[in-house]
DNA sequence: GTGCCCATGTAATCTGTTACATGATTAG
DNA sequence: CTAATCATGTAACAGATTACATGGGCAC
Protein backbone atom coordinates (compact mmCIF):
# COMPACT_ATOMS: atom_id res chain seq x y z
CA UNK A 1 0.00 0.00 0.00
CA UNK A 2 1.46 3.51 -1.15
CA UNK A 3 0.44 6.39 1.09
CA UNK A 4 -1.17 8.64 -1.91
CA UNK A 5 -2.81 12.11 -1.55
CA UNK A 6 -6.51 12.50 -3.25
CA UNK A 7 -5.67 15.07 -4.85
CA UNK A 8 -2.73 17.16 -7.14
CA UNK A 9 -1.68 20.68 -5.64
CA UNK A 10 -2.02 23.25 -7.87
CA UNK A 11 1.74 23.18 -8.78
CA UNK A 12 1.63 19.50 -9.53
CA UNK A 13 -1.08 19.64 -11.41
CA UNK A 14 0.26 22.78 -13.63
CA UNK A 15 3.65 20.43 -13.79
CA UNK A 16 1.27 17.43 -15.42
CA UNK A 17 -0.06 20.35 -18.07
CA UNK A 18 2.94 21.85 -19.10
CA UNK A 19 4.77 18.35 -20.02
CA UNK A 20 1.58 17.45 -21.67
CA UNK A 21 1.21 20.22 -23.86
CA UNK A 22 5.15 21.01 -24.23
CA UNK A 23 5.94 17.68 -25.04
CA UNK A 24 8.62 15.11 -22.97
CA UNK A 25 10.90 17.73 -21.33
CA UNK A 26 13.25 17.95 -18.51
CA UNK A 27 12.47 19.49 -14.92
CA UNK A 28 14.61 22.33 -15.78
CA UNK A 29 12.56 23.14 -19.10
CA UNK A 30 9.57 23.50 -16.71
CA UNK A 31 11.38 25.52 -14.66
CA UNK A 32 11.71 27.79 -17.76
CA UNK A 33 8.26 27.88 -18.52
CA UNK A 34 7.21 29.28 -14.91
CA UNK A 35 10.47 31.44 -14.68
CA UNK A 36 9.62 32.94 -18.24
CA UNK A 37 6.26 33.48 -17.82
CA UNK A 38 4.14 36.38 -17.19
CA UNK A 39 0.68 34.97 -15.96
CA UNK A 40 1.90 31.96 -14.41
CA UNK A 41 2.78 33.22 -10.95
CA UNK A 42 5.03 30.74 -9.30
CA UNK A 43 8.57 31.11 -8.36
CA UNK A 44 10.33 28.38 -10.79
CA UNK A 45 12.04 27.60 -7.67
CA UNK A 46 14.35 24.39 -8.28
CA UNK A 47 13.32 23.65 -4.58
CA UNK A 48 9.94 23.50 -5.50
CA UNK A 49 10.04 22.06 -8.85
CA UNK A 50 12.13 18.57 -8.76
CA UNK A 51 10.56 17.87 -5.61
CA UNK A 52 7.18 18.34 -7.29
CA UNK A 53 8.14 15.80 -9.88
CA UNK A 54 9.91 13.27 -7.63
CA UNK A 55 6.25 13.08 -6.32
CA UNK A 56 4.68 12.78 -9.98
CA UNK A 57 7.30 9.92 -11.03
CA UNK A 58 6.73 8.24 -7.79
CA UNK A 59 2.74 8.88 -7.89
CA UNK A 60 3.08 7.14 -11.73
CA UNK A 61 2.33 9.90 -13.46
CA UNK A 62 5.72 10.89 -14.56
CA UNK A 63 8.13 8.56 -16.29
CA UNK A 64 11.63 9.05 -17.30
CA UNK A 65 10.95 9.22 -21.13
CA UNK A 66 13.19 7.61 -23.81
CA UNK A 67 13.76 10.96 -25.71
CA UNK A 68 17.34 12.29 -24.56
CA UNK A 69 19.31 15.49 -26.36
CA UNK A 70 22.80 14.38 -25.67
CA UNK A 71 23.48 16.06 -22.33
CA UNK A 72 23.10 14.54 -18.75
CA UNK A 73 19.63 15.37 -18.52
CA UNK A 74 16.54 13.49 -17.74
CA UNK A 75 13.51 13.63 -19.49
CA UNK A 76 10.04 13.40 -18.75
CA UNK A 77 6.35 12.18 -20.18
CA UNK A 78 3.15 11.27 -18.55
CA UNK A 79 1.77 7.96 -18.24
CA UNK A 80 -1.55 6.88 -19.17
CA UNK A 81 -3.02 6.97 -15.29
CA UNK A 82 -0.64 10.55 -15.46
CA UNK A 83 -3.47 11.77 -18.64
CA UNK A 84 -6.28 10.80 -16.60
CA UNK A 85 -4.65 12.63 -13.55
CA UNK A 86 -4.31 15.98 -15.10
CA UNK A 87 -7.83 15.24 -16.72
CA UNK A 88 -9.68 15.20 -13.75
CA UNK A 89 -7.54 17.78 -12.22
CA UNK A 90 -8.55 20.39 -15.00
CA UNK A 91 -12.15 19.25 -14.65
CA UNK A 92 -11.88 19.86 -10.66
CA UNK A 93 -15.17 22.14 -11.30
CA UNK A 94 -15.12 23.21 -7.80
CA UNK A 95 -11.64 24.73 -7.70
CA UNK A 96 -11.87 26.18 -11.21
CA UNK A 97 -14.98 28.00 -10.84
CA UNK A 98 -12.84 30.10 -7.40
CA UNK A 99 -10.46 32.21 -8.13
CA UNK A 100 -7.66 31.69 -5.49
CA UNK A 101 -6.38 33.94 -3.25
CA UNK A 102 -6.94 36.76 -5.98
CA UNK A 103 -4.42 39.68 -5.11
CA UNK A 104 -6.35 42.26 -6.55
CA UNK A 105 -9.63 41.76 -5.03
CA UNK A 106 -8.16 41.35 -1.60
CA UNK A 107 -7.17 45.25 -2.12
CA UNK A 108 -9.63 46.54 -4.07
CA UNK A 109 -11.94 45.89 -0.89
CA UNK A 110 -9.88 47.95 1.26
CA UNK A 111 -8.80 51.42 -1.08
CA UNK A 112 -12.14 52.85 0.39
CA UNK A 113 -10.39 53.35 3.17
CA UNK A 114 -7.34 55.75 1.83
CA UNK A 115 -7.83 59.56 1.63
CA UNK A 116 -8.81 60.35 -1.86
CA UNK A 117 -5.25 61.81 -2.73
CA UNK A 118 -3.67 58.66 -2.64
CA UNK A 119 -6.10 56.74 -4.06
CA UNK A 120 -6.02 58.25 -7.05
CA UNK A 121 -2.32 58.01 -7.23
CA UNK A 122 -2.39 54.25 -6.14
CA UNK A 123 -5.44 54.03 -9.08
CA UNK A 124 -2.82 55.73 -11.91
CA UNK A 125 -0.05 54.11 -10.96
CA UNK A 126 -1.90 50.35 -11.16
CA UNK A 127 -3.32 51.53 -14.44
CA UNK A 128 0.07 52.39 -15.68
CA UNK A 129 1.54 48.87 -14.87
CA UNK A 130 -1.93 46.48 -15.89
CA UNK A 131 -0.92 48.25 -18.94
CA UNK A 132 2.45 47.52 -19.02
CA UNK A 133 1.88 43.37 -18.38
CA UNK A 134 -0.65 43.80 -21.27
CA UNK A 135 1.84 44.48 -23.45
CA UNK A 136 4.46 42.27 -22.20
CA UNK A 137 1.73 39.59 -22.81
CA UNK A 138 0.49 40.78 -26.33
CA UNK A 139 4.27 40.71 -27.56
CA UNK A 140 5.09 37.24 -26.07
CA UNK A 141 1.99 36.02 -28.05
CA UNK A 142 3.07 37.07 -31.01
CA UNK A 143 6.39 36.13 -30.80
CA UNK A 144 6.36 32.68 -29.38
CA UNK A 145 4.77 29.71 -30.87
CA UNK A 146 2.89 29.83 -27.78
CA UNK A 147 2.18 26.90 -24.53
CA UNK A 148 0.77 29.61 -22.77
CA UNK A 149 -1.42 31.55 -25.14
CA UNK A 150 -5.12 30.74 -23.21
CA UNK A 151 -3.20 32.02 -19.97
CA UNK A 152 -2.14 34.78 -21.36
CA UNK A 153 -5.27 36.25 -23.24
CA UNK A 154 -7.46 35.44 -19.99
CA UNK A 155 -4.90 37.65 -17.99
CA UNK A 156 -5.05 40.04 -20.45
CA UNK A 157 -8.97 39.84 -20.70
CA UNK A 158 -8.73 40.04 -16.35
CA UNK A 159 -6.29 43.04 -16.69
CA UNK A 160 -9.06 45.22 -19.46
CA UNK A 161 -12.13 44.36 -17.19
CA UNK A 162 -10.13 45.78 -14.15
CA UNK A 163 -8.52 48.51 -15.51
CA UNK A 164 -12.06 50.01 -16.81
CA UNK A 165 -13.16 48.92 -13.24
CA UNK A 166 -10.65 51.27 -11.18
CA UNK A 167 -11.40 54.25 -14.27
CA UNK A 168 -14.90 53.78 -13.43
CA UNK A 169 -14.77 53.57 -9.59
CA UNK A 170 -11.39 56.21 -8.78
CA UNK A 171 -11.21 58.44 -11.18
CA UNK B 1 17.00 44.99 16.64
CA UNK B 2 14.26 42.74 16.68
CA UNK B 3 13.89 40.71 13.17
CA UNK B 4 11.23 42.01 11.00
CA UNK B 5 10.29 40.72 7.95
CA UNK B 6 10.31 43.26 4.92
CA UNK B 7 7.01 42.82 3.71
CA UNK B 8 3.40 41.70 4.95
CA UNK B 9 2.05 37.90 3.44
CA UNK B 10 -1.46 37.80 1.96
CA UNK B 11 -2.64 36.19 5.26
CA UNK B 12 -1.55 39.05 7.38
CA UNK B 13 -2.72 41.85 5.36
CA UNK B 14 -5.62 40.29 4.68
CA UNK B 15 -6.30 40.43 8.50
CA UNK B 16 -5.13 43.66 9.15
CA UNK B 17 -8.12 44.48 6.46
CA UNK B 18 -10.18 42.52 8.16
CA UNK B 19 -9.93 44.06 11.09
CA UNK B 20 -9.45 47.76 10.46
CA UNK B 21 -12.65 47.30 8.57
CA UNK B 22 -14.89 45.35 10.85
CA UNK B 23 -13.39 47.26 14.31
CA UNK B 24 -11.68 46.17 17.01
CA UNK B 25 -12.63 42.11 16.89
CA UNK B 26 -11.49 38.42 18.48
CA UNK B 27 -9.34 36.11 16.59
CA UNK B 28 -12.22 34.23 16.53
CA UNK B 29 -14.09 36.64 14.34
CA UNK B 30 -11.94 37.09 12.02
CA UNK B 31 -11.97 33.14 11.41
CA UNK B 32 -15.56 33.43 10.98
CA UNK B 33 -15.12 36.11 7.81
CA UNK B 34 -12.95 33.56 6.37
CA UNK B 35 -14.87 30.73 7.12
CA UNK B 36 -18.17 32.09 6.10
CA UNK B 37 -16.91 34.23 2.93
CA UNK B 38 -17.45 32.78 -0.21
CA UNK B 39 -15.08 35.00 -2.14
CA UNK B 40 -11.72 35.21 0.22
CA UNK B 41 -10.60 31.61 -0.24
CA UNK B 42 -8.75 30.88 3.49
CA UNK B 43 -9.46 27.71 5.54
CA UNK B 44 -9.82 30.18 8.24
CA UNK B 45 -7.55 27.51 10.48
CA UNK B 46 -6.96 28.42 13.59
CA UNK B 47 -3.59 26.75 12.42
CA UNK B 48 -2.78 29.72 10.69
CA UNK B 49 -4.57 32.68 11.93
CA UNK B 50 -4.13 32.51 15.40
CA UNK B 51 -0.20 32.77 14.28
CA UNK B 52 -0.28 35.08 11.96
CA UNK B 53 -2.39 37.40 14.71
CA UNK B 54 0.61 37.17 17.48
CA UNK B 55 3.46 37.73 14.66
CA UNK B 56 1.43 41.01 13.75
CA UNK B 57 1.05 42.00 17.63
CA UNK B 58 4.93 41.00 18.19
CA UNK B 59 5.65 43.24 15.00
CA UNK B 60 3.37 46.23 16.50
CA UNK B 61 0.88 46.55 14.35
CA UNK B 62 -2.05 45.04 16.04
CA UNK B 63 -2.91 45.89 19.96
CA UNK B 64 -5.27 43.77 22.40
CA UNK B 65 -8.35 46.55 22.71
CA UNK B 66 -9.82 47.68 25.71
CA UNK B 67 -13.36 46.61 24.23
CA UNK B 68 -14.46 43.14 25.84
CA UNK B 69 -17.18 40.89 25.65
CA UNK B 70 -17.81 39.23 29.02
CA UNK B 71 -16.42 36.24 27.49
CA UNK B 72 -12.55 35.44 27.94
CA UNK B 73 -11.67 36.38 24.46
CA UNK B 74 -8.95 38.92 23.53
CA UNK B 75 -9.82 41.57 20.90
CA UNK B 76 -7.82 43.17 18.92
CA UNK B 77 -7.21 46.32 17.11
CA UNK B 78 -4.85 48.24 14.85
CA UNK B 79 -2.19 50.43 15.55
CA UNK B 80 -1.05 53.24 14.42
CA UNK B 81 2.08 51.38 12.34
CA UNK B 82 -0.83 48.67 11.79
CA UNK B 83 -2.63 51.30 9.93
CA UNK B 84 0.32 52.44 8.27
CA UNK B 85 1.68 48.93 6.97
CA UNK B 86 -1.45 48.18 5.80
CA UNK B 87 -2.19 51.08 3.73
CA UNK B 88 1.51 50.46 1.88
CA UNK B 89 0.01 46.85 1.61
CA UNK B 90 -3.00 47.79 -0.13
CA UNK B 91 -0.95 50.00 -2.44
CA UNK B 92 0.99 47.28 -3.37
CA UNK B 93 1.02 47.42 -7.25
CA UNK B 94 2.99 44.57 -8.23
CA UNK B 95 1.24 42.43 -6.12
CA UNK B 96 -2.20 44.05 -7.27
CA UNK B 97 -1.53 44.02 -10.80
CA UNK B 98 -1.09 40.35 -10.76
CA UNK B 99 -4.16 37.19 -10.36
CA UNK B 100 -2.32 35.19 -8.10
CA UNK B 101 -2.36 31.38 -9.32
CA UNK B 102 -5.82 31.26 -10.64
CA UNK B 103 -7.03 28.15 -10.76
CA UNK B 104 -9.21 29.14 -13.54
CA UNK B 105 -6.71 30.31 -15.64
CA UNK B 106 -4.38 27.19 -15.52
CA UNK B 107 -7.10 25.05 -15.84
CA UNK B 108 -8.75 26.71 -18.77
CA UNK B 109 -5.28 26.78 -20.59
CA UNK B 110 -5.49 22.91 -20.76
CA UNK B 111 -8.67 22.31 -21.83
CA UNK B 112 -9.10 21.94 -25.36
CA UNK B 113 -6.39 18.60 -24.57
CA UNK B 114 -10.02 17.13 -23.63
CA UNK B 115 -12.34 14.96 -26.20
CA UNK B 116 -15.10 17.41 -27.02
CA UNK B 117 -17.90 15.42 -25.42
CA UNK B 118 -16.10 15.41 -22.30
CA UNK B 119 -14.94 18.74 -22.80
CA UNK B 120 -18.57 20.19 -23.10
CA UNK B 121 -19.50 18.00 -20.19
CA UNK B 122 -17.11 20.09 -18.01
CA UNK B 123 -18.12 23.34 -19.23
CA UNK B 124 -21.86 23.16 -18.57
CA UNK B 125 -21.39 22.28 -15.10
CA UNK B 126 -18.56 24.94 -14.63
CA UNK B 127 -21.58 26.97 -15.75
CA UNK B 128 -23.69 25.73 -13.46
CA UNK B 129 -21.23 25.91 -10.50
CA UNK B 130 -20.75 29.33 -11.38
CA UNK B 131 -24.45 30.90 -11.19
CA UNK B 132 -24.70 29.18 -8.25
CA UNK B 133 -21.98 30.91 -6.76
CA UNK B 134 -22.77 34.38 -8.30
CA UNK B 135 -26.41 33.34 -6.47
CA UNK B 136 -24.75 32.97 -3.31
CA UNK B 137 -22.44 36.10 -3.36
CA UNK B 138 -25.47 38.16 -4.14
CA UNK B 139 -27.98 36.91 -1.84
CA UNK B 140 -25.04 37.64 0.46
CA UNK B 141 -24.93 41.09 -0.10
CA UNK B 142 -28.12 42.22 0.11
CA UNK B 143 -28.36 39.92 3.71
CA UNK B 144 -25.20 41.74 4.85
CA UNK B 145 -24.46 45.21 6.03
CA UNK B 146 -21.23 44.24 4.27
CA UNK B 147 -17.92 44.20 4.48
CA UNK B 148 -17.15 41.94 1.89
CA UNK B 149 -18.94 43.65 -0.69
CA UNK B 150 -16.45 45.06 -3.42
CA UNK B 151 -15.33 42.00 -3.04
CA UNK B 152 -18.01 39.82 -4.01
CA UNK B 153 -18.97 42.37 -6.37
CA UNK B 154 -15.31 42.05 -8.28
CA UNK B 155 -16.13 37.97 -7.58
CA UNK B 156 -19.04 37.72 -9.52
CA UNK B 157 -17.94 40.06 -12.37
CA UNK B 158 -15.00 38.15 -12.65
CA UNK B 159 -17.61 34.93 -12.37
CA UNK B 160 -19.77 36.81 -15.31
CA UNK B 161 -16.96 37.94 -17.90
CA UNK B 162 -15.70 34.01 -17.36
CA UNK B 163 -19.01 32.47 -17.96
CA UNK B 164 -19.43 34.73 -21.21
CA UNK B 165 -16.04 33.36 -22.56
CA UNK B 166 -16.82 29.69 -21.95
CA UNK B 167 -20.10 30.31 -23.56
CA UNK B 168 -18.14 31.53 -26.58
CA UNK B 169 -14.76 29.01 -26.86
CA UNK B 170 -17.13 25.90 -26.25
CA UNK B 171 -20.43 25.59 -27.18
C1' DG C 1 -27.07 18.75 32.73
C1' DT C 2 -26.00 18.27 28.28
C1' DG C 3 -25.16 19.55 23.90
C1' DC C 4 -23.80 23.43 21.00
C1' DC C 5 -21.35 27.34 19.83
C1' DC C 6 -17.70 30.65 21.39
C1' DA C 7 -12.84 30.90 21.93
C1' DT C 8 -7.91 29.82 22.03
C1' DG C 9 -4.34 27.33 21.09
C1' DT C 10 -0.69 23.36 19.73
C1' DA C 11 1.45 19.36 17.03
C1' DA C 12 2.45 16.91 12.97
C1' DT C 13 2.86 17.43 8.40
C1' DC C 14 3.30 19.28 3.77
C1' DT C 15 4.56 22.47 0.32
C1' DG C 16 6.93 26.17 -1.41
C1' DT C 17 10.80 29.91 -1.05
C1' DT C 18 15.50 31.51 -0.96
C1' DA C 19 20.02 30.44 -1.13
C1' DC C 20 23.61 27.45 -1.80
C1' DA C 21 26.43 23.76 -4.11
C1' DT C 22 27.93 21.27 -7.99
C1' DG C 23 29.17 19.96 -12.45
C1' DA C 24 28.52 19.41 -17.80
C1' DT C 25 28.24 21.60 -22.26
C1' DT C 26 28.55 25.04 -25.58
C1' DA C 27 29.64 29.72 -27.70
C1' DG C 28 32.97 33.22 -28.25
C1' DC D 1 40.08 28.88 -22.10
C1' DT D 2 36.52 30.98 -20.04
C1' DA D 3 32.14 32.72 -19.42
C1' DA D 4 27.37 31.79 -19.91
C1' DT D 5 23.88 28.68 -19.90
C1' DC D 6 22.10 24.00 -19.14
C1' DA D 7 21.01 20.93 -15.54
C1' DT D 8 20.20 18.79 -11.04
C1' DG D 9 19.85 18.82 -6.59
C1' DT D 10 19.91 19.92 -1.13
C1' DA D 11 19.40 22.63 3.30
C1' DA D 12 17.27 25.94 6.17
C1' DC D 13 13.31 28.13 6.78
C1' DA D 14 8.51 30.05 6.58
C1' DG D 15 3.76 29.59 6.15
C1' DA D 16 -0.52 27.03 5.71
C1' DT D 17 -3.49 22.73 6.48
C1' DT D 18 -5.63 19.22 9.15
C1' DA D 19 -6.49 17.39 13.33
C1' DC D 20 -6.37 17.44 18.06
C1' DA D 21 -6.94 19.35 22.85
C1' DT D 22 -9.12 22.28 26.07
C1' DG D 23 -12.43 24.90 28.41
C1' DG D 24 -16.18 28.70 29.19
C1' DG D 25 -20.96 30.24 28.58
C1' DC D 26 -25.65 29.75 27.11
C1' DA D 27 -30.09 27.55 25.56
C1' DC D 28 -33.27 23.91 26.04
Amino acid sequence: MTKTRAELTELEGTILGVVRRGGPMTAYAVRSVFLSSVSAEWSGSAGAVYPAITRLVRAGFLKESAVHDGRRSKTYALTRSGIAANDSWICDIGRAAGAGQDPFRIRAALWSLLPASRRRAMAKALIEEMKKRQTAVTAGLQNRGDPDAIMDQLYCMLLEQRIGWIKEKFS
